[in-house]
DNA sequence: TTATTTTGATATAACGTTATATCTATCGTC
DNA sequence: GACGATAGATATAACGTTATATCAAAATAA
């Protein structure tokens, strides 16, 4: 098991300077064609990488940017991920996942350690609760950072959203105009700003069509979750002729519950999703919902960290996503 | 914006040297309680956090570990992820992930980019049809690498993986004894290996019971292309009575277009899935399915890599993790 | 011809750590 | 009071790169 080969042997091997070497792995300098191909058939022979890290340090370029997500299998991230990785990928950057589980000690945890990586630049849902203190690690680091979906309440971060009130707003708008008029908005914890933005347009909706009940269902964003309490909700507000769900799993557990009780989603109960995930399409019966573009997204995302690492002082930048209503066979008119 | 502060800016602050800066943010050494304070206190105050690259380089340790996988949004991955995150966090470690997508361009990329960036070990799903080239590549660098779920087939690595074979044995008799006849193998790629395992376990409880029709039907592994495909199948085998499917989403979907038709999956069609992911419980009917036990499986990964990185030259190990057979609702005797 | 530029290579230092060796007090021991 | 041992600190070099400056020889210009 022979070491690992470094600058010095590769340029031992080839004849030449470490330097000369240097300038041939990374095609800058003058070199002469002889030279070159001596240097590029010694590093193919010994198998030669060079060392990221000591690059890195030397030059201060980093190649690598980070994503620390709140739950990497959930599938709308995959599509943004997806999105960010091909476009970071063609600019020569290694992205590389890092799982939160939208717990603020694992996120503390992954972020000291993220720092002390040194890498490039952080895309990042912040998870539920994040404490003043985490945003000021980051801060004091002056890493380029690029939040989404959530946005920071404590620091100016570029930021990527979706048109959450726009959204609801739409989508509770639609209900009304069916003839529902005692619609819940089903899903999500108490904490969650994006949420509260959804609620905003949700309740507008109500009010400006003179609806002076808001009822809104505190859950978890799964669909176990959906199944479990959606009896709990029938059973509070029995009047209950429509849903706005937080999301796609809750609301295709919502689904599932009403089914098992011999009731249809859509001629009992009108059932309005959130993400557009590949099941909501699939269901029985497909899920009316609201569709982002994740994909879309993700490339927006790859572009704005870019843009800040070329440049850290430019004022703050945040754009939100247009989101489409997708009107499937949980949506009907109220009886 | 002062520049990022280092061990030397940090020594001159607490008055001190830096190997003596450098001893005290790692607890090692003699250290006089007086000194440990005053350094201590000026990390504090400049929000130091030593380069993870440079502390790397010099010692030669490296605290992070990546894991590429085929499918960052398979929920069966993503438990397994939480089982090598707990546990290698528990020993210092950063836990990364790279997505290969299964797709061998996207993995040499990514892997090229994880031997630069020298971390210290390697989890692995190796995407399907991955060339010899990739795996020298990785073996040329020594790096402490375990697979999982799919085996090299030309290289020594540790590997966990499954008893994929006695697990669909299983399954197939147990169909068999319920009076079936005509089982149809449905799902999975050709190349795939680990599918290979798993028709054999398949085939050969069909043999053993003398029923000698081995009707094995190739289909990408997710739910829509179950939904699509089932048709097909049906048509060209309309006597199949079972399935054993290559995983839960294919078989979800071929529950989805059994209904469709107005069939009843376990009444007109017994299925049984694999790896029991969240919704196989909370579909409708509730999926048969093959139970693997991804956490455990994780946190066998991880102390996998940590003794091989321990002790690189130590044999190789391979375990397989027992599955478990579970019983819902589409499974049912035949008619 | 001499002066000037260009080419192709190299020497040196630096990035931020940590391992190793070294050094001075102070302490205990007989 | 002389000696070795120990506590607590430091000097120095090294990890593997790349940026910058430098240099000799060849090519071009005056």
């Amino acid at each position: 098991m022979t070491k690992k080969p470094n600058l010095k042997t590769l340029a031992q091997a080839a004849g030449v300077s470490v330097p000369t070497a240097s300038q041939v792995m990374r095609g800058t300098g003058r070199i002469s064609e002889e030279t070159r191909k001596k240097v590029l058939k010694a590093a193919e022979r010994l198998h030669y990488v060079p060392d990221g890290r000591a690059a890195s340090m030397r030059s201060g370029e980093k190649r690598e940017i980070g994503m620390l997500i709140h739950r990497i299998s959930n599938p709308f991230n995959a599509e943004v991920i997806s999105g960010v990785s091909d476009h970071l990928e063609g600019h020569g950057y290694l992205v590389s996942i890092l799982d939160s589980r939208d717990d603020v000690q694992h996120q503390k945890k992954n972020l000291e350690a993220f720092i002390r990586s040194s890498r490039g630049g952080l895309i990042w849902v912040p998870a539920h609760d994040t404490p003043k203190t985490t945003i000021d690690m980051l801060r004091t680091h002056s890493i380029p950072t690029v939040t989404f979906l959530r946005q920071s309440k404590f620091a100016q971060f570029d930021h990527i959203g979706l048109k959450n009130t726009e959204a609801t707003y739409t989508a509770t708008r639609h209900l009304i105009e069916l003839g529902h008029r005692r619609i819940v908005y089903f899903g999500g914890e108490p904490h969650s700003d994006v949420r509260q933005e959804r609620i905003e347009g949700f309740k507008s909706a109500l009010t400006e069509y003179g609806i002076d009940q808001h009822v809104v269902w505190d859950a978890p964003d799964d669909k176990s979750s959906g199944v479990n309490e959606l009896h709990q909700l029938l059973k509070q507000h029995p009047d209950t002729t429509a849903l706005i769900c937080n999301g796609d799993m809750i609301a295709l557990g919502a689904c599932f519950a009403l089914q098992k009780t011999g009731k249809a989603p859509g001629k009992d109960l009108s059932i309005i999703g959130f993400d557009d995930v590949q099941d909501a399409a699939l269901a029985t019966p497909a899920l009316s919902t609201i569709s982002t573009h994740p994909y879309e997204l993700g490339t927006l995302l790859a572009k704005t960290i870019l843009d800040r690492i070329a440049d850290p002082l430019q004022p703050v930048k945040t754009s939100l996503i247009e989101t489409q209503l997708i009107l499937r066979e949980t949506t009907a008119p109220a009886t």
